[in-house]
DNA sequence: AACTATTTATAAGA
DNA sequence: TTCTTATAAATAGTT
């Protein structure tokens, strides 16, 4: 997409692949959210960069898209500490998330 | 890209966004791909479809993916700015227990 | 599931 | 580095 045709491997001049990184990191970043709107799905993506700053975007609660993708495709056994913690993180969040929703429900059905 | 220009809202139609469902999120695990490679960089990407199938890229092992993010986005003390970005972004944007909260409170409102 | 007319993304250049 | 532009790539509507 571009002057160029470009082949598929790490970007050698670092100038280069820092100008590429910024470009095309935000045409994801883009791209996610379109999905999620178009099409009405949950899209969570999380990018680092190779000097670790992090660029993200959730169409919902990130922590609720990695419950959900940590229920259906197992979850993994880890003996990483820092994995346990944000395991940890998750279902608390997770419970949190399902009583305020039963809270809405009680209101809901006291408001009729 | 394409024959007409898309609107950015919800495809009404279920056949038309079935179909755009399927070639947007190929097109976007490519570019998460892509961005992996050419850029060096660690990505990591969920889609969850409206009927919940998954759809995942990620270019790193994702718990790993997933672990990074939490540790930098959840260090209060921190100070850099793409963690203040990330976290505006969440909490901004993507916060669904916030969202529920105010909810409550409306719900709670109109009861009185 | 293929096909193209168009739009969109982006590689190089300014 | 931000803006421009030529070209590659993605994809909307069609068959």
């Amino acid at each position: 997409m571009g002057r160029g045709k470009v082949e598929l491997k790490r970007i050698e001049n670092p100038t280069s692949r820092q100008v590429t990184f910024s470009k095309r990191r935000n045409g994801l970043l883009k791209k996610a959210f379109e999905l999620s709107i178009l099409c009405d799905a949950e899209v969570a993506l999380i990018i680092l960069s190779p000097s670790d700053k992090i660029y993200q975007f959730a169409s919902h609660d990130i922590n609720r898209t990695i419950a959900m993708y940590r229920n259906q495709v197992g979850l993994p056994e880890s003996n990483n500490s820092s994995f346990r913690q944000a395991r940890t993180m998750e279902f608390g969040r997770n419970n949190e998330n399902e009583e305020l929703r039963r809270s809405i429900d009680n209101l809901e059905m006291r408001l009729k």
